[in-house]
DNA sequence: TTCCCAATAT
DNA sequence: CATATTGGGA
């Protein structure tokens, strides 16, 4: 007698949701490039399954989706003993790009302040890698950004705000992107965690061997920016610059030698938003090679 | 058990 | 400097 339970929320939550080919290029990040390189593994593109079809965007559209920046320090673990999977080992240190930070952003909008939990967005942004602390970490600076935003919004003729130069910092990456409105005290209404999980579960699950290499080698070693000021957002000071590229396919070169690499001493040049910038971020500084690697990511 | 927050370490 | 890690309360 009851054929049909809720197709009301469930529906809504389809649309809500980020499609299977938002979530599935977002498992190929966080695997390093020397784990991905000791394990020969092909560069294979995760093929988002075409066979999911979703066109009905109800005021809800996204771009394809692309793939995502996780990037990573560069683990110079010299060689794991080999069966050991990147789990039991010590994680290079996350970098949140934008693009990954987008994508937290969006997880945590969707579920809503009651639901953004560290281990709930992690599941939902499905980005293999992802650790609960890593989440966990940055959801606390996240939210203090926003604490910090809503404060000093408010303060119209206040003194001039002696903004220390991490909180500068911060809000640079988080000044990428947009903060949803909604997350201010929204969730789903009714739905606990357990509800939804058991949708979210199977497209989550479903990352058999999906270890894509990342790209290149990322020599990512330390990431100082010594960027100049802050002030506006959108200006932010990243200065990027194309060192070669290596996105979405692996390029058939074994480069990232540890060592050399693509040095280049190229002074950050003062260019900026990464909208159209999609390559490989590589620049010399101090001594430091940091390699960014960054997707063609247009996004919305 | 996980979350959250602050402090601390790298 | 950005994350990671830790510690203690909820």
């Amino acid at each position: 007698m009851r054929e049909e339970e809720e197709p009301n929320w469930f529906a809504r939550w389809e649309e809500e949701l980020p499609r299977p080919e938002e979530l599935m290029p977002l498992s190929q990040s966080l695997i390093t490039s020397e784990l991905a390189l000791a394990f020969d593994i092909p560069t294979q593109n995760p093929n988002p399954a075409p066979g999911v079809h979703h066109h009905g965007s109800t005021g809800n559209q996204h771009s394809a989706s692309p793939p995502l920046p996780a990037d990573i320090e560069s683990p110079d673990h010299s060689a794991p003993t080999g069966d050991d999977s990147a789990r039991t080992l010590k994680r290079p240190r996350l970098v949140w790009t934008p693009q990954l930070h987008k994508r937290f952003v969006d997880a945590v909008a969707h579920l809503g302040i009651k639901n953004a939990v560290p281990k709930t967005i992690m599941q939902l942004m499905s980005v293999d890698g992802l650790t609960r602390e890593n989440v966990a970490s940055h959801l606390q600076k996240y939210r203090l950004y926003l604490k910090r935003m809503q404060g000093l919004s408010s303060s119209t003729a206040g003194p001039p705000m002696p903004m220390s130069a991490a909180d500068a910092a911060t809000e640079q990456l988080f000044a990428s992107n947009p903060i949803p409105h909604p997350l201010l005290g929204r969730g789903a209404p009714g739905l606990g965690q357990e509800s939804f999980m058991q949708f979210m579960a199977p497209p989550l699950l479903q990352h058999h061997q999906q270890m894509v290499a990342a790209a290149a080698a990322q020599q990512q070693y330390y990431h100082q920016r010594q960027m100049g000021h802050f002030g506006s957002p959108g200006t932010v000071g990243g200065g990027y610059d194309h060192g070669f590229h290596t996105r979405g396919a692996l390029p058939p070169h074994r480069m990232g030698t540890p060592g050399f690499g693509m040095v280049r001493p190229s002074v950050p040049a003062a260019s900026n938003s990464y909208d159209d910038d999609d390559d490989v971020d590589s620049r010399v500084g101090g001594g430091r090679r940091v390699l960014t690697l960054f997707p063609t990511c247009g996004e919305d």
